[in-house]
Parts: C-alpha cells; structure tokens; sequence
DNA sequence: CTCCAGGGATGAT
DNA sequence: ATCATCCATGGA
C-alpha cells in the first residue's frame, strides 16, 4: 500500500475535521479515516504536510489524481492569510483567529453536505456523528483501508427509497421524513442541487429553504460547506451567544433578524470563515471553562 | 402568538 | 444512579 505526501501549508487537519462542519472522520491514532465522495481515505499531519493512503486497489488514474483531490477538499488553495485578515479587527474575533490557526471550510460533496444537516436540526455534534455513520453503515457502499472499514455517503436515489423504519433506526426521529422527501426531489431531478451552483447567494438560499428539512441556518451551513458561499454566516446557538455575549451585551432589544443584519455587515466577505473560528473557539473554551470549574467548583 | 415533536450523549447533582 | 440540558424546523 502506497503512501503519498502533499504539501499543506498554513493547515490543520484536527481542528478542521474537529469543527462542526463534517461529522463521519474517525480518528484513528495520530491520524483520521474517512470518506471523500466514494474514496475510503486515511490521512495524518505531519508537519506542513498531509500523508495520505487510499482504499482498495484505486485505478491508477485516481492513484494519480489522489494529491489533487485531497487538496481540493481540504480547500488547500483557499488564501488563508487573506482571509483572516479581513476579518474584523476586534478583541473576540482576534482570539478566534488565533485560537483557530489553520482551520479551512472543506469542500465537501453537496448531498451528502445537505442530507447530513437536515439530519442536524437539533442535534449536537455527537449526534449528528452518529447518525452520519448509522446511515453510512446501513445505506452506503463499504470500502476498505487497511483494517478500517469506511461507508460512503448513500445518494439521494438510495435514501428516497428507504423505509421510514429504516430511516428511524438510524435515529433520525422525526427528521426521516424530511431526509427522504429531500431526497425524492433531489434524485428525480425536481431540485437540481448542481445546477444551483451557478445561482446567487439569495436565490441559491430561497431554493436551498424551499426543500423540506431545511431553514435558514441550514441552509447557510450547505452554501458555506459545499457551495463555497464563503460570506454565508450559519446562526446557531453557540454563535447567538457569542453575538449577544460579546458584541450586544448591554443592548435589549437585539431581534434575529437584527443579529442577522449585524453579522452579514460587520463580518464581510469571508463571514463564513468568521463564523467557523468564532463557533470553534467558543466550543472549545466552554468545554475547558466546564471542566476548570467542575475541578475546584469553590475557588 | 405559543407549544410541541424525538432522543442520546453529556453535564449536574 | 437519576435528572436536566442541549439542539432547528415545521406544523398544529
């Protein structure tokens, strides 16, 4: 089994895969195994670089095309040091930036982008994890790399005919209905979820909002993660309290839809990118602020 | 406008 | 070992 290396400057594969916008990676020792689209992939940092190794006797075309794809997913060629520094310059999001060095918006599939985040709606991570993996296991193609075995993400014609028991025990609860009725506009063509590519970011947003399942926020996490619409500024409740915390703390009267307005201003146009550094940041300092507290709960 | 659906990891006690 | 909290969309 061959190795191949890719320079990756400027690049950190744990916060990137460890930041709320993918949820199948495992992490395999020093090193994570996954999917890209139908390529089982194990891969692991080491230094500037990425050492890669992919699934089962690839066709030497893909063998070949391998550092390719591995950087067009990991989003290699985003221009990192422009990015952050346009964002804004303030206290909260300077933390962020720093906090986050080397975490890039992937580019990943947009079904399995969009499937896997209407399976997200009032869920956490670990969920969103595990049902991303139960629906892998039951509905899509096993590969093999090394001893790990890795499912690829089902397409929609997979998921629109699956049965709502089927659906339910992947633990979808009520969100199997949605999954199955986006997936029957999606695999019939009705909603041609490629061909939105070349739409604006409103209209993109409007036809995204129209597929049941899917709101606001959804709806921005797809067009930021697989349509690489990097000003689209999810609204979740970690950001929410970032936003009333730490940019409205002494002001009432801040509506959604004012906070809405706020963050497409003042964020500019890689709001995304902010986004993400924010929402990472803020994850990760609560979980360490919980656990300092539960150590000496009386200072 | 309010209320609710469905559920398992994680935290609090 | 129990008990509470987290989560976003859509329908009543």
């Amino acid at each position: 089994m061959r190795f191949t290396k890719i320079p990756a400057p400027d690049f950190d594969l744990e916060k990137t895969l460890g930041s709320g916008q993918v949820f199948h990676w495992q992490k395999i020792g020093d090193g994570f195994v996954g999917a890209i689209g139908d390529l089982a992939v194990w891969v692991k940092q080491q230094g500037g670089f990425l050492v890669v190794r992919c699934g089962a006797t690839p066709q030497p075309t893909q063998r070949r095309a391998l550092p390719r794809m591995i950087a067009d997913y990991f989003a290699l060629d985003h221009p990192l040091a422009e990015i952050c520094d346009s964002f804004p310059k303030d206290r909260v999001m300077n933390a962020a930036r720093d906090f986050c060095r080397g975490l890039r918006i992937i580019r990943q599939p947009k079904w399995e982008c969009l499937a896997t985040f209407i399976c997200s709606s009032m869920k956490q991570v670990a969920h969103i994890r595990q049902i991303s993996l139960a629906l892998r296991k039951r509905f899509g193609e096993q590969r093999k790399i090394g001893n790990q075995l890795v499912c690829s993400f089902p397409p929609a014609h997979r998921l629109a005919q699956a049965s709502e028991k089927e659906l339910l025990e992947c633990k979808l609860g009520y969100r199997g209905k949605n999954l199955r009725a986006t997936a029957r506009l999606v695999s019939s063509g009705q909603a041609d979820i490629e061909m939105w590519s070349a739409l604006s970011d409103a209209e993109l947003r409007k036809q995204l909002c129209a597929l049941p399942g899917v709101g606001p926020k959804i709806a921005n996490c797809v067009m930021l993660f697989a349509y690489e619409r990097l000003r689209a500024f999810p609204i979740d409740v970690w950001i929410e309290r970032v936003l009333r915390r730490h940019y409205f703390s002494r002001r009432k009267r801040m509506t959604p839809q004012r906070l809405r307005q706020f963050t497409e201003n003042y964020f500019g146009e890689h709001g995304g990118y902010a986004q993400q550094y924010l929402f990472h940041h803020a994850r990760v300092a609560s979980r360490i602020q919980r656990r300092a507290r539960s150590d000496a709960p009386y200072p």
